[in-house]
This record gives C-alpha cells, structure tokens and sequence, in this order.
DNA sequence: ACGAGGTCCTGCGAGC
DNA sequence: TGCTCGCAGGACCTCG
C-alpha cells in the first residue's frame, strides 16, 4: 500500500531511467488508464524522453516533454526496471511495459489494478495538481493550515487526515501510527481536535514520514522499492496491523475498528483520547 | 458544500 | 483436501 515514504523510496530508486528515451510500449490491460485510450498512449509514448521523474503525493510523475504520466500504485501498484526479458509470471501483472533506448524494460506491475495511470498534458496537469492539498514536509503544511482544516470539519480526525485535499501522501498505516504517536483518538471529529493535539499530530505525522523515507518504506504485502527489495519500517509500526496485541508503550490490548471510513483502524484505547 | 457509502480488482488465509 | 467467503484500501463516483 504505497504511502508517501514508499511513493518516495521508489522514486529515488529509479533515478537512473532518467535522460533515457522511450523506444516502445505495451500495455496488457486498459482498465487502470484514466482519460486516455490505450491507442493514444501507445502511439504518444514512443520517442519520448523521460526528462524527470518526481514524486507528488501519493503518485510517480514521469515528466516526458510537454505531457506527462501520472502513476498512482494504489494498493499493490509498483515500478521495476528489468536488464533482461521478463519470466511468464512477471509478465502476468506487468501491465505497463516500456523499453528504453538501452534496451532495459521500465515496467509498471499491479496485481489488483486498483492503481491508475493518468496521460495529462500542461492544463490537466494544473488541475489534477490543484485539487490536491499540501504536501506534509513542505512548508506550506503548516500547523496553522493543519489546525484550520480540523477546526473546519466534523469528520473523524482520522479521515481528515488521510483526505488527499487537506494533506497529502498519508494513507491509513501512516495515520494509524501518527494518531497512535500524538495519542490522539482516531475517532474524535476535527473540530473537537484542540490547537495542541492538533500540532502533536503534524509534528508525529512528519517525523515518521521521515523515518519511514529513511526505512524505504513499509512492506505489509506486496510493496517493493525501486530495486525489488522490501522496505523495512513494518518493522517499527507501533499499533497498525496489531489489533489484539499488547500496547508497544502501556500493554493495553489494543482495539481494532472499521467505522472510519470502512478502513482498518487500530489504536490504544488508554494511550489515545 | 459536505458527508456517507458504493465500486473497482485479485490473492490470500481463515474456517468448515 | 478442497472449497467458499471475507478482507485488504486509494481514488473516484453517486446520492441525499
């Protein structure tokens, strides 16, 4: 489930295809592009040069010339660069292939499809990146903005800030563990969030964001950095996918839900109110 | 304008 | 042993 970290490890990871132009494209299944054809990806991708490659989000953005391709990996969606011809059971999820000018395969794999591939040109661009909120290590997150949005919704704190248009790049492992961190109770709507515990969430919700780059990401399933390998921050959640197990700080049990927004949640019932 | 809830998609593991 | 079924969730959509 790539979150920011893992959005971030893959992109870093893959630096190298950078400078590279597109030769060919395959695409196995239509299903995970939005407003685009599969003839008119096709056609456009060839000959063009990956000028940059950057992160927004929770999203991979290949910048190729004037367009460029979004990559939302959604739940199992990763990006992978292959030397060699790829096995029949790598080649069943591939569902992006692109050969590069030296020869290496840039491959979008997804299991589950629930990921989507965008083909925007400069005005989509500018609207798909507008309706998007800040993003968490950025100055403009700040705890003034943070504090306002809270202040301004009577959704569970939780949800707000997983809500792509209020802050972007935190997903539900990464919420669960900043709530967890702030010991602030996932279920508390935004506007009875205070000024204090509001800032103990933005200040947690960073640092682990930044342990979690540093760990190159979580890996719960399918996740895999931009070499293939599993991240390693899994391995320091404190309450995400440890329902029934003992509090890592006061060993309460600690409760699992799914009333917000039918996402996991997990959380101390002593450590967070 | 906002919030609630449904939908997509497939592998995996629990339970019988 | 082999089957069914529930679950995982980011983004987007519709409905009230």
């Amino acid at each position: 489930m790539p979150e920011l970290p893992e959005v971030e490890t893959i992109v870093r990871d893959l630096q190298h295809v950078v400078g590279r132009t597109i030769r060919s494209a395959e695409l196995s299944h239509p299903d995970i592009l939005r407003r685009v054809t599969r003839p008119k990806l096709l056609k456009d991708l060839p000959g063009r040069r990956i000028d940059s490659l950057t992160r927004r989000a929770k999203h991979a953005i290949f910048h190729l010339g004037d367009r460029r391709l979004v990559v939302q990996p959604g739940m199992t969606g990763s990006l992978l660069v292959y030397d060699r011809a790829l096995t029949p059971a790598e080649l069943k999820y591939a569902v992006l292939r692109a050969t590069l000018d030296d020869g290496r395969l840039l491959v979008y794999r997804d299991v589950r499809r629930i990921g989507k591939l965008l083909w925007l040109d400069a005005k989509g661009w500018i609207k798909y990146d507008t309706a998007l909120g800040p993003e968490p290590l950025e100055e403009a997150w700040s705890a003034e903005h943070f504090a306002g949005r809270l202040a301004g919704s009577r959704q569970a704190v939780k949800k707000v800030l997983m809500d792509q248009k209020h802050v972007v790049g935190i997903g539900n492992i990464y919420a669960n563990e900043a709530l967890f961190a702030a010991g602030v109770d996932p279920s508390k709507p935004g506007i009875r969030v205070g000024p204090e515990a509001a800032e103990r969430i933005r200040t947690h919700s960073r640092r682990i964001l930044e342990a979690a780059i540093r760990s190159k990401g979580s890996t719960v399933r399918d996740y895999r950095t931009g070499t293939g390998e599993k991240g390693n921050f899994q391995l320091e959640l404190f309450v995400y996918g440890r329902e029934g197990e003992p509090c890592k700080v006061c060993g309460t049990r600690l409760s699992g839900t799914h009333d917000i927004d039918a996402r996991a949640t997990v959380f101390c019932h002593k450590c967070q109110k």
